[in-house]
RNA sequence: AGACUCCGUUCAGGGC
């Protein structure tokens, strides 16, 4: 029961919902701690629904754990309302309750809220003090953000990486390559948060010549070269950037397939495009979103199969 | 054995 509880947890911070549901549905018998896995697990999935029928129907009893991950995930969720019920019950607020809750509050735009709570908590640590610096630097309030960041006992990557990607994303690519140049930790994270910011403000050249230097690629990285060439409008060089990709072995995920489809759109290829997006479900085993049926039914739409995008939104 | 914090993709339309 130990050793499954831990690869079911595993599992869910890997994304492998099923495995993980798999496992938990075999064994022979369940406590408070594997449910609790879990709920988490699926509440790092996006399956609020199954959470909550595990929290509400089949628990028996709960700990402060257990209430904080459903608290997580309704806060992941978007369902403030309910997250908010559960930590006005809670009667012991446990720290990570509430840095739960301040991201919640943050997360729905609420900064002040999140502030208050901030400041109110008794004791915090680290994640507390990241959850504020990423709340303002999401909302590229870079001000407060330095503020926090310069007012913390210790920065980990996390807290690094944070203050670089809104200084990237504000715009300010001097001062981000400053602070990049000053990493304590020069990790493939921050390489990919950087080669990532040049690629959103469309310095091709520097996402490239970043890319030729890294020493370990991830699909993050090749996303980044991706959306570079996307932004020129380059669709053929995009679409060989994704094959290229391919054959050095690096699994695309959902997102990349998001670029290879609107490329695919913008080139005109529709050919092409219902190949892709057959082969991200036949090969990949990805479940196509919205967000996937919204390029196929615009590659459709700008090609002028307007029949056929009808179908699509049936 | 379980819970909390960061980062990647965007189409169309409307307003200024």
């Amino acid at each position: 029961l130990v050793s499954t509880t831990t690869m079911i947890a595993e599992f869910g911070n890997y994304g492998k919902l099923e495995e993980a549901q798999n496992l938990f549905e075999a064994l022979p018998e369940q406590n408070l701690v594997s449910e609790t896995a879990m709920l988490a697990a699926y509440s790092q999935n996006g399956s609020l629904e199954q959470a909550r029928n595990l929290f509400e129907r089949s628990m028996q009893q709960w700990d402060h754990i257990s209430l904080s991950a459903m608290l997580s995930a309704y806060a992941h969720n978007g369902c403030l309302e309910d997250a908010q019920g559960i930590f006005d019950r809670m009667e012991h607020l446990s720290l990570t309750a509430c840095n739960a809750m301040l991201t919640a509050h943050a997360q729905n735009g609420n900064l002040e809220r999140a502030r208050q709570i901030f400041d109110e908590m008794g004791s915090k640590n680290l994640v507390s003090w990241n959850a504020i610096l990423s709340a303002y630097a999401q909302c590229l309030y870079l001000d407060e953000a330095r503020v926090v960041f310069d007012s913390m006992p210790e920065h980990d990557m996390i807290s690094w990486n944070s203050i670089l990607s809104a200084t990237a994303q504000h715009g300010n690519m001097h001062d981000a390559e400053y602070l990049f140049v000053k990493l304590p930790y020069q990790t493939s994270l921050s390489w990919n948060t950087m080669i990532t910011a040049n690629a959103q403000v469309g310095h091709l050249l520097e996402t490239t010549k970043m890319f030729d230097e890294m020493w370990e690629r991830n699909v993050l990285s090749w996303t980044a070269v991706l959306t570079a060439h996307f932004h020129h409008g380059q669709s053929d060089e995009a679409l060989l950037v994704f094959d290229s990709m391919k054959l050095d072995d690096v699994i695309p995920d959902e997102i990349c397939f998001v670029l290879v489809l609107l490329a695919c759109s913008h080139a005109g290829k529709v050919f092409l495009g219902r190949c892709y997006f057959q082969s991200m479900m036949a090969d990949f085993g990805i479940q196509p979103s919205k967000q996937h049926y919204c390029c196929v039914l615009d590659m459709l739409a700008r090609s002028g199969h307007l029949s056929e995008a009808r179908d699509l939104i049936k």
